[in-house]
DNA sequence: CTGAACCCTTCCATTAGTGTGAAGGTCAAT
DNA sequence: ATTGACCTTCACACTAATGGAAGGGTTCAG
């Protein structure tokens, strides 16, 4: 397919995806009047680089781990050099991180939202009466 | 405390620290001669402010929902206007939406690094014998 | 008193991720 | 053959987060 509907298909703006072959995160291949041609599978792959991006996590790291994400990942592991476990390791120990944070500060925010509720409730409750 | 050993304490380059206020999300008082001064509990804010950052949260964002995250939460409940509600609603909901995308995208690489690990096992037991 | 180590403000620079627009090529349909 | 939708590259610009320097106070120790 062309820019313009892996654009509408994945919701990302036609600019971004060719930001994000300029970062070397998709490669599409060229049309003999030059157009990008993306196959089917790079929808999903669209997806979850702007799921990364969205997430805080920059172009040069989704770069890193791309070779995982692609399913199945069975077939890539034919790269025996161990840098490639350590900046996994890492990134993985990063994201896990992010994790904690987001979900310590998400209930924060919930427990907050319930208590403006129970105290609305009270209000409710006492302007009702 | 003054602004160098905040800095020393949290970890947040002074420079960063200054941005923060600009920003709104920490209003220290000053001294006679204009220095900062910091009162206790900022550090943990800073901390705080500085992972919600590094997980890709906008000071923007973290500006709405700081408010939420001093403890005890019970008594910043007095305001009841729901625009607040829906923020704070919408906000917890985008920080889910990036949790499950991190967990989803951690747990690839974990089962890619496990692979790698695998095939490098049959290496070395090839190797060995 | 002087120097070191702080602190202040005000700029300017950089990077990443975006938006936008110009100037032009391709192509299908009228 | 022209129109309109799509594509190309190039370029300029914006915001957010950050780094850093310049120029100038304050405080303290020697």
């Amino acid at each position: 397919m062309r820019i313009g509907e892996l654009s509408k298909r994945s919701g990302v703006p036609a600019r971004m995806l060719r930001y994000y072959e300029e970062q070397g995160l998709v490669t599409p291949r060229r049309l003999d009047n030059g157009y990008r041609s993306y196959d089917e599978h790079l929808v999903d792959r669209v997806g979850k680089i702007r799921g990364l991006i969205d997430a805080g996590i920059s172009t040069r790291i989704i770069g890193d781990i791309l070779p995982c994400l692609d399913r199945p990942q069975t077939i890539v592991v034919t790269d025996p050099h161990p840098e490639l476990r350590e900046v996994l390791l890492q990134e993985r120990d990063r994201m896990t991180q992010k994790i904690d944070i987001l979900v310590q500060n998400r209930d924060s925010i919930t427990r907050y939202i319930k208590a403006m509720d129970s105290a609305l409730g009270v209000v409710a409750e006492k302007t009702a009466s």
